[in-house]
DNA sequence: TAAAAATATCCCGATTTGGTATAAAGGAGG
DNA sequence: CCTCCTTTATACCAAATCGGGATATTTTTA
């Protein structure tokens, strides 16, 4: 997951980050450490969050926009 | 997950399917029905079976083929 | 360099997952 | 309409994974 640079590059802290998604700041942690994988629901509320593409956050593609 | 409909649109059965990614029939049956997610790994599994993006098998949009 | 902020780790209960086995549903041929 | 074969769905279970609270560690800032 290209999850810590993202947030970093928005200038998020994870305390915020997991606020504003109803979690904890040790997921978030946890998601960037890569020690635990968010379900595909907290996946897509992470894309949405950051308005990206699914596809990117996991990396797969280098274009940060969502796909229309 | 747009999963039903990919994967018959390529007439291949869950049985198949299963066997190329060393999984179940069972299994995919469920993630058709909703009944389980797949994790990341096996998302991208997925997604990568079909040679779509994981956007689309997401439907989250239009756009059947991969991002680059 | 002390205090505050940010991030990582520990422990835990609870949910979720995938596998095996089995049942149900769908289709083709006789 | 049956029977066989293929396809898809469900029941049960052990194991893995998850998220949360608390806490420790690291990093930043004043």
């Amino acid at each position: 997951m290209r999850l810590r640079e993202i947030r970093k590059s928005r200038g998020i802290s994870q305390l915020k980050m997991a606020m504003d998604l109803n979690t904890n700041q040790n997921t978030i942690s946890r998601y960037e450490t890569g020690e635990r994988q968010p379900g595909i629901d907290e996946l897509i509320k992470i894309a949405d969050y950051f308005n990206v593409s699914v596809d990117y956050l996991l990396e797969r593609t280098n274009n940060p926009t969502i796909q229309k």
